[in-house]
RNA sequence: UCCUCAGUAGCUCAGCAGGUUAGAGCAUCUGACUGUUAAUCAGAGGGUCGCUGGUUCGAGUCCAGCCUGGGGAGCCA
């Protein structure tokens, strides 16, 4: 490589004093190593993007992001070093590789900064058109910029955040001895009653063969009958369980539903550990062990996300999660929230009655001022849960369970499972589900059934809880809501 | 899908009872000044007022439909 200057276009400059030698030994640090490492004076190569410049006579100041920490390093450039025209097109959005030496910052703000001996610009940003300014944005405009939303403060927090909790959700598991089980996404049962579903086909949506009856005709479709996205991946995952003893999943749902809301997407990522020999109560005590060990990992691993998530998105957010931390889960059955609903002194906007479901006011109101903590609601009536749900002896209720967090709502749902095959298959028939279509799910109440039990967790609803986020849109890079798949 | 609010400069918003050339702050550009910290000061450029149609001498402003976004509800995780 030519290792001249080039000042016409400022691809490369270097400092020729010092050149030579650098450039094959320095190893390229990142931001978070260096504002933790000792001041010492020696040599470091940093890469990142410029988040802004300030400019002074003699001396230009660009505070430089390279992803790995909230935080900037101050890269400090005498005027007189570098050609104008190289300093001049180092802007905001910008990516440029900077050699200098780690010294004491002079200036207040930053303990250490890099004095620049040698400054490539990788990627020119015009100004002009950057939309990206110093001062804030709403969440609105930048989920129209999904692409470079990444490159503010909040969303680099939010998906510093979204790593380490799905990497805590492993290990978790895999410290407990779970397996991860990968369930297909490409499903061809639709009995799991989660939701509308995705279709999923090669036929020719401008020619869709018609049988005899004038159905669609799926023998000729790709998987040679009708296939969607899953909405859940509960019932492999049972099966899983009934052989490696706990397993877990976690990857991609899809509902097809029309949800318009701050907390539902079309795609998101579901965590579903299922237990063999776990009843009800062993349910809920896992999952409250789990969402604890998941949000003290943040706390431990991401203060200085959650730091700034504290001060900038969502006052209080740290004290709310050690609240969590440090409080038991309120555990009471459907029948005393409705007890506690009925003895409230306020009017209901939906009627509380014993076999009805819980509206979202009626959460709102048990979590958020009742018992003003997390709530895990069981033993539901049969009729609004779903079938697979093990009966309790009462004949009216189930072994569900609804884990209810302040601001999010329902985070969890689970249940003990059915294992007693004569009772599954009357309730299947019951409802009128297709029996057929379940008989690999049937068969293994047949083959050595054992009590069972397991719980959904919607990972960005836990995203929303840990990082004060308000929309669920902002917790996951991509969001996928109706009329919306864009990038 | 229902209810509700909103859509004006790159961003955040103001705009009165329809009435001349549509405003502010920030951003951008130019200049000044400065080891700066969302730097400061001065100046400049920048608009199909979401779209379509209607009422009117005249519409950013009123009416209708549509599109997009926020909040609430339902569905759920």
């Amino acid at each position: 490589m030519d290792l001249c200057c080039l000042p016409d276009n400022n691809l490369l400059f270097l400092k020729r004093k010092i050149f030579p030698r650098m450039k094959k030994e320095i190893r390229r640090s990142k931001v978070k190593e260096l504002l933790n490492s000792e001041v010492t004076g020696k040599d470091v190569l940093v890469k990142g993007w410029v988040r802004t410049k300030r400019e002074s006579r003699n001396v230009v100041f660009i505070a430089l992001n390279d992803g790995s920490t909230i935080n900037n390093i101050q890269i400090v450039a005498e005027t007189s070093e570098f050609p104008e025209n190289l300093l001049r097109d180092i802007s905001t959005g910008g990516c440029i590789a900077v050699t200098g030496k780690l010294v004491e910052s002079q200036g207040k703000g930053q303990k250490v900064e890099i004095s620049a001996s040698a400054i490539e610009i990788y990627g020119k940003s015009d100004p002009e058109s950057y939309p990206l300014q110093k001062k804030g944005h709403s969440m609105e405009f930048l989920r129209e910029i999904a692409h470079l939303r990444f490159r503010t403060n909040t969303f680099g927090a939010v998906f510093r955040i979204r790593h380490t909790l799905a990497y805590a959700i492993h290990k978790y598991f895999n410290d407990k001895g779970f397996y991860y089980l990968h369930t297909p996404i490409i499903t061809g049962s639709d009995c799991e009653g989660a939701g509308e579903m995705f279709h999923v086909t090669t036929l020719d949506l401008k020619n869709i063969p018609l049988d005899e009856k004038g159905e669609v005709d799926f023998s000729n479709d790709f998987f040679g009958t009708e296939t969607n996205l899953t909405v859940s991946g509960q019932l492999e995952g049972e099966l899983g369980a009934l052989a490696l003893g706990e397993i877990y999943t976690f990857g991609p749902t899809f509902r097809a539903e029309n949800s318009n809301t701050p907390r539902h997407l079309a795609e998101f990522w579901m965590i579903e550990p299922e237990m063999a020999f776990y009843d009800i109560k062993d349910n809920m005590d896992l999952a409250e062990d789990f969402v604890k060990y998941l949000i003290r990992y943040i706390l431990e691993n991401c203060s200085d996300d959650l730091a700034f998530l504290n001060s900038n998105i969502y006052k209080g957010l740290i004290d709310r999660l050690n609240f969590v931390l440090e409080n038991e889960f309120r555990r009471i059955t459907y029948t005393e929230a409705i007890e506690a609903l009925l003895s409230a002194e306020r009017k209901w906007e939906f009627p509380v009655e014993w076999g009805r479901d819980l509206q979202a006011e009626h959460e709102r109101y048990l979590v958020e001022q009742y018992y003003k903590c997390p709530v895990i609601i069981t033993d539901y009536p049969k009729e609004i849960k779903a079938f697979y749900m093990k009966q309790n002896d009462d004949g009216k209720t189930v072994k569900a369970m609804d884990v209810l967090f302040p601001g999010i709502g329902e985070i969890i749902g689970g249940s003990q499972r059915e294992e007693d095959y004569e009772k599954l298959l009357a309730r299947i028939r019951e409802l009128k589900l297709p029996e057929k279509d379940l008989w690999w799910y049937l068969e293994t109440r047949k083959f050595g059934t054992a009590p069972h039990s397991g719980f959904g967790l919607g990972f960005e609803r836990l995203m929303l809880f840990i990082t004060g986020m308000s929309n669920i849109r902002d917790v996951i890079p991509f969001p996928r809501t109706p009329k919306n798949a864009e990038f």
